[in-house]
DNA sequence: AAGCACCCCAACCGCTTTGCC
DNA sequence: AGGCAAAGCGGTTGGGGTGCT
């Protein structure tokens, strides 16, 4: 049956539940309530409010585009890094990792995810969840993102900052400092598998050197390659602190990955 | 201009968890 | 303790937009 199509099942029609993307005029309904009664009793909601809708339906439309605290566009490059980092700490949680990114809603993340990071994976013939990949993730797009927000940072600040406090362009993503240290790891004589090494700029020089001692991944991989590809990828070569994902993700860089990737198997 | 392919994301579904009686 | 309803969560789908041929 096709869901968007307004039309119901017979047990759905006696309830006159309707379907498919919200009008302006349900939006105003939905608002108008929630701003009386608040969030919560969805069913109540949905029966009281004057919408044909479940309560699920009313829950989902409010918490993924109503709120007010909403936030759209591009997904920075604080959030990336967070998501990168949070995703690797506990995987497809995904509410749990929007706690962290104030704005974002699960459901932003996980469609990041699955048409940005998931999309590459496929490119590069391997699983989202190798060690392969998550290498890649962790010991080159991460520490390259550090280094790229830091930059950025430093250049519209003028000062330079700690990852923790980093604000971006649009000035909407604090870093929440507990976090980012609790991600690295405790130890400050990290092994070289620590995390804490990506959030050190003197570590992040020698990552090539963890990585051959870590990954199997690194064991092909020269530090200068490794840089000169990691800084393609996120634009380091001349993209001027640009957020977008075109530059993480090019063609050139894809295709060295499944290079060594397959020198691997 | 038209057709096609691809991508993004809003919204759905089913399952699990939580809270209440 | 058990049953039920509501809320929450993660996976999936497909419509619409956009770029390419």
């Amino acid at each position: 049956m096709d869901v968007y199509s307004y039309e119901t099942s017979k047990s759905e029609e006696e309830m006159d539940v309707r379907k498919g993307p919200w009008t302006e005029e349900e939006d105003s309904l939905l608002k108008a309530y929630v701003n009386i009664h608040g969030e919560g009793r969805w069913n109540s909601v949905a029966r009281l409010s004057g919408l044909r809708r479940t309560g699920k339906s009313c829950r989902l439309r409010w918490l993924n585009y109503m709120r007010p605290e909403i936030k759209r566009g591009n997904i920075s490059l604080e959030e990336q890094l967070l998501i990168l980092e949070l995703h690797s700490r506990w995987g497809n949680r995904w509410s749990k990792i929007a706690q962290h990114l104030p704005g974002r809603t699960d459901n932003e993340i996980k469609n990041y995810w699955r048409t940005r990071v998931q999309k590459q994976a496929k490119q590069l013939k391997c699983d989202v969840n190798s060690k392969q990949f998550k290498d890649a993730m962790r010991y080159v797009w991460i520490p390259r993102l550090i280094e790229q927000i830091r930059a950025s940072s430093q250049s519209t600040s003028g000062q330079p900052s700690t990852i923790s406090s980093v604000t971006t362009e649009s000035g909407s993503v604090q870093v929440d400092p507990r976090l980012l240290p609790e991600l690295s790891g405790t130890s400050s004589d990290s092994q070289v598998s620590d995390l804490t090494d990506c959030y050190n700029p003197q570590s992040v020089s020698n990552y090539p050197n963890n990585l051959r001692n870590e990954s199997g991944l690194a064991g092909t991989w020269g530090r200068d390659e490794l840089e000169e590809q990691s800084n393609g990828w996120l634009g380091g070569g001349g993209g001027g602190g640009d957020s977008s994902m075109e530059t993480v993700w090019n063609e050139e860089n894809i295709w060295f990955l499944q290079q060594q990737l397959h020198d691997e198997e």
